[in-house]
DNA sequence: CTTGCCCACTCGTCCGCACAAGTAACCGAG
DNA sequence: CTCGGTTACTTGTGCGGACGAGTGGGCAAG
C-alpha cells in the first residue's frame, strides 16, 4: 500500500485554473466560468470553488468583481529572487579550512551599534574565508555577543559541520528570522587584503541577523571582490 | 440614512487579533486561543474564525500547526523594500546640468550582448551625471537601440522633464515591466573617474530594462561612489 | 424615446455540521 | 521501568444551505 496523498480539492481546482491560465485557455481579461460552472464542473461544493478562487486572487492570478464575475489577470507576480550574501554566510557549513580565526575581542565601533552595546563590550569574532579553486573569494567576519555564543560551538576554532544557523537552532532554539543588509563599495581593509590577494575594489556587505523578536543574534561582515562576484536582481516594474 | 458599513465579521476577528499583537497581550511564540474558544469569544461560526485565522497565517502574523494550534509569530513586516538603482535611473526626471551629452556610437561589446544585437551596432548612448550639493553622486549611460528611440526625443541632448520610462510610455505607448540588475563593486573608467571626482571604489549597476514581451528597452550602467551610498535591504527568512 | 422596475445572474459572507488527521498527555499492561 | 493504546484536544478540509448585495438586460409604463 502506497497510500499517496491526493492534494486537497481546492488545491486541484486551483492548479487545473492555473494550467488553463498558463495554456493560454483562460487569456488575460477573459472572464472565467461563474462559481456554480466550476461546482458543476469539478463535481465540488461551492465552498470549495469559492476558496480556489479566493487564494487566486490573493496570489494575484486572477481578480474578482462582486456581481460581474472572475476575471484572468495572468501575472502570476513572481517574487523577485535575490542572491542574498548575508543569508548564505550563515547557511554555509565550514570546514576546517574555512576558519581563519576565533577569538573574544573588543567590539569595534560599527559593530557595537547594530548590536546595540557598548563600544569594546568583549564579543566573539569569528574569521573565516570562502575558495573557489586557488582564489580566496570572500573574506567574512561574524560577531556574535557573548550571550548568544554561550553554550555553542561559535567560540570554538573547530568547523560547523551544518552552518551557524543551524547550529543556533539545534543547540539554543534561536531562529533567524530575518536580515537588514546594506552593501556598499570600498576598498579591502589590511586584513582583507591580505587574505584575497588581489587589492582591487571589493563589495562591503554589513548584514545584521535578527530573531523573530528583533534580538540581535550576529552580525557580519563580508568582502567580495568586485571581480569575481556579481549580485544579480529582477523586478518587476509595478 | 448615514448607512454605515460594518466590516465583515472575519475581517473583525482578524483587526481584533491584530490589535492584540500589537498590544503585546498576544506575545510572539504565544499559542492563540483555540478556534472553538474564538468562536465562543467572538460569537461567530467557525468558518468566520477559521477564514480569519488562515487569512493572517497567510499575511505571516501568526503560523498554524495541525494538531498544536496557533501561533503568534508577531511580525507586520512589509514585504521586503529595496533601493532599485536601475529603476531609478528611469524614473528620475531630468534637467539641462543632468546632460553630459548624448550621441550616436557603436555599441561596446557587453551593451551588444545584453540587446541581443552585433557589437558595433550603432545605438544612442545618453550619458548623464546626478549631483549632490557639490559633488557628482552618481554617473550614469543609457544605451538604446535605434528602433526604440526612433520618433522620441532620447537622441537629443534636451532634457526629459518627465523621466526616460514616462517618456518611452507617453511618446512610443511602450511599457517598463521588468528590470534585471547586477551589481559589482569596480574601480571607476576613466571618463567616470573625470567626473566623479574621487578615484576610490564604485558600486557599478549593469541594468537591462525590458517591456512585457521581453524585448530590451534599454540598457544602463551607473557609477556610485562608495563613499556615498549605500544599498539597503531587509528579508525575511523563509 | 426615456424612465424606472423587475429579474436573473454574479460574487460576498456566514452558518452548522461532519469527518479526517496530527499532537500530547494519561494510563494500564507487560 | 518501557511500551502501546486510549482519549481529549487541536487544526484541515469539505458540504449544503442561506441571505445579502452588485450588475446588467429586458420590459412595460410614462
Amino acid at each position: 500500500m502506497s497510500m499517496d496523498f491526493a492534494p486537497p480539492k481546492y488545491a486541484q481546482v486551483m492548479t487545473a485554473i492555473q494550467q488553463r491560465i498558463r495554456d493560454g485557455e483562460y487569456a488575460p481579461g477573459d472572464m472565467l466560468p461563474s462559481e456554480t460552472q466550476l461546482v458543476r464542473e469539478f463535481g465540488v461544493g461551492r465552498t470549495t470553488v469559492v476558496r480556489a478562487l479566493q487564494t487566486l486572487a490573493m496570489q494575484g492570478w486572477i481578480e474578482r468583481e462582486h456581481g460581474r464575475g472572475s476575471f484572468v489577470k495572468g501575472r502570476p507576480e513572481s517574487p523577485a529572487e535575490r542572491v542574498r550574501p548575508g543569508l548564505s554566510t550563515v547557511e554555509h557549513a565550514e570546514s576546517a579550512e574555512n576558519i581563519v580565526s576565533v577569538a573574544r575581542v573588543p567590539a569595534p565601533r560599527h559593530v557595537a551599534t547594530l548590536m546595540g552595546v557598548d563600544e569594546r563590550t568583549p564579543v566573539i569574532a569569528r574569521h573565516r574565508v570562502m575558495r573557489q579553486g586557488d582564489r580566496v573569494s570572500a573574506a567574512e567576519t561574524l560577531w556574535f555577543p557573548l550571550e548568544i555564543a554561550l553554550g555553542t560551538d561559535l567560540d570554538k576554532p573547530d568547523p560547523l559541520r551544518h552552518g551557524v544557523r543551524q547550529h543556533l537552532q539545534a543547540v539554543k532554539h534561536l531562529r533567524v528570522d530575518h536580515v537588514t543588509e546594506r552593501l556598499t563599495a570600498r576598498k579591502p581593509t589590511k586584513e582583507e587584503a591580505d587574505l584575497l590577494g588581489s587589492s582591487s575594489a571589493v563589495l562591503g556587505v554589513m548584514a545584521t541577523v535578527h530573531d523573530p523578536a528583533g534580538t540581535v543574534l550576529l552580525v557580519l561582515s563580508v568582502a567580495l571582490p568586485g571581480d569575481l562576484h556579481e549580485l544579480e536582481d529582477v523586478y518587476q516594474v509595478s
